[in-house]
DNA sequence: CCATCCTACTTAACAGTGTTAAGCGCGTCA
DNA sequence: TGACGCGCTTAACACTGTTAAGTAGGATGG
């Protein structure tokens, strides 16, 4: 019995393809992702994953610590695809003020276009204990365990102080602040408008993606252009 | 054996205190309160409830229909007290404006105060499927079971009706807008300051109570004072 | 007074969860 | 040939929410 369920693994893992197969690590994190996509957050259990792949739950212990690292690998590219958005957006527009407008445009984006992953890195960060923001990163990135701030908000920050320098706070409720207290404000307005949107889209109208792209160009506007 | 648990479980419901107690209901819902006050909403088990007054888990279902149920009277008096706080607030403002700014204020201090409520209601909802905007609420509230917008949404749609009446929007950035947009725009600016407080205070650094609020006061003047 | 019934509560169990410990088969290397 | 070690397994632990079935004890009706 041991050795048939044994053999049965292995044909799988293998694969009918032949010879290639045996990325154990990959077929995990391949399944997982498919569940992570279509269940989302909730419909993710090792035993899902492993029965799949044909493997016994325990063999994922193999390759990763534990569910949240498992998870973390899960959403590194999504992760990765934040930042690399945000910085693109950054990239694009010289203007600071133009340039924030973009920045605020490609994070609503990716809310709307990975609500998944924005749920688990910003909206309940703390039951996955993942993401940029937490140590599960300490000997991906950074050596330094103090918790720093996540690279896509020290950019945030950067591009702000291009605006504070560029005087386009001048007149603003915003005048006089701290770069990083502005930053944390635009974050903020930008956060509402698309956590709001996913969090409550089944509990009430009004949150369809285009409506939630236009309130979250308004919020943007409020927040570089309310006058004090 | 199973008499002399039974007498256990007798005596512990009846209590020291001598005949008043056999309020079973009572017991489960304090303990579940201490509990979710104490550990949050994870730190919530049927068995954990149960082990600690005295019964069996399975009593719990006696009383309460499953745990979304519990949770849900566990939260009641919190959802109580968030809708009369803000309808206090909007009672205690004649000028649409500083009615307002009032209900701002007003939910910003109720989830400072209450984040554990201010999570289960509107960070994650879907996981609990309470709270007001639910069905659960169906044979407590309207009998009407299609999802009608929470009372105090609506309420604060009706400030902002008065207030667009007003001309207070008027030069800004909401002008020509529908109130409920407005109202939603303006629920989104304060949520994603309180949201991101709740989510992120174990992550990062600038969430301690002063700086959420007075962030609140901004995200505020921000949604009343934008213009275009 | 005795038998029934009903209420309140129980235990046992199901189907799941993440995770750890121990064991087994097999290929490699000395 | 024997030892080692890698890859994977089964068994188990300690939980989770929830349901089904059973039991003790008081109230009620004949």
């Amino acid at each position: 019995m041991a050795a048939s369920s044994t053999g049965a693994a292995r044909s799988r893992a293998t694969g009918a393809s032949g010879a290639p197969s045996k990325d154990v690590r990959g077929a995990i994190l391949a399944e997982a992702t498919r569940l992570f996509r279509e269940h989302g957050v909730d419909g993710f259990s090792m035993r899902q994953i492993a029965d799949a792949i044909g493997y016994s739950a325990t063999t994922i212990y193999l390759h990763f610590k534990d569910k949240n690292h498992l998870m973390y690998a899960v959403c590194e590219s999504g992760f990765a695809e934040f930042g690399a958005s945000l910085a693109a957006a950054a990239a694009s527009e010289s203007d600071a003020r133009e340039r924030l407008r973009a920045i605020g445009r490609a994070y609503v984006d990716f809310a709307l276009t990975h609500p998944l992953h924005y749920d688990v890195m910003f909206i309940r960060p703390k039951e996955w204990a993942i993401g940029p923001l937490t140590d599960a990163r300490v000997g991906v990135g950074p050596e330094d365990p103090q918790r720093a701030d996540p690279e896509s908000f020290a950019e945030l920050v950067q591009a702000v102080e291009a605006a504070v320098s560029a005087r386009v706070f001048e007149g603003t409720i915003h005048q006089g602040a701290d770069a990083r207290e502005i930053a944390m404000r635009f974050w903020a307005a930008i956060h509402g408008v698309v956590a709001l949107a996913i969090s409550m889209n089944d509990q009430m109208r009004g949150f369809d993606h285009d409506a939630v792209r236009a309130r979250g160009e308004v919020a943007i506007d409020a927040a570089l252009g309310a006058s004090r």
